[in-house]
DNA sequence: CGAGTGATTGTTCGC
DNA sequence: GCGAACAATCACTCG
């Protein structure tokens, strides 16, 4: 054991996220054809530690209590037990946050290098 | 038949 | 520094 360092978990280093505010023209989910439209347009922001955590609680979730229906009792029965949980054990998620992050990163960088190259030019088309 | 709603926290960006 | 907005999930609901 040993210091634990029970400090805020915040190693995260600012990362340059592209502006997701300015949606210029969300892809129709409904757009099944052609590959998945996480390549269509920017990578989309990744989970949070939290939704890593609902994830796997997701489940749990349900088998306890398969009356359950719309994730709004869920999401309650997450964030109660997040705030529960200890800082340990929260640790795990944010350690697979913070690496998915930097994936994320790298897919905005080569994303953004495609996007100069002219491939990705614009949404042509969909079709 | 399609798309939005609702609840949770985390992370990021803009000013 | 604070506010706004979006990330996944899935039954339900409106038009």
């Amino acid at each position: 054991m040993k210091t634990r360092s029970q400090t805020a978990p915040k190693p995260l280093k600012t990362v340059r996220l592209p502006p997701v505010k300015p949606r210029p023209k969300p892809p129709p989910p409904s757009r099944k054809k052609g590959q998945p439209l996480v390549d269509r347009r920017r990578p989309k922001k990744p989970p949070t530690a939290f939704f890593y955590f609902m994830e796997d609680f997701r489940k749990t979730y349900k088998e306890e209590n398969p009356s359950v229906k719309s994730m709004q009792e869920v999401g309650k029965a997450c964030g109660e037990k997040w705030n529960t949980m200890t800082f340990e054990e929260r640790v795990k998620y944010y350690d697979i946050a913070t690496e998915k992050r930097a994936e994320y990163e790298k897919a905005v960088a080569e994303f953004d290098k495609k996007k100069e190259s002219g491939e990705l030019s614009e949404e042509s088309d969909y079709d």
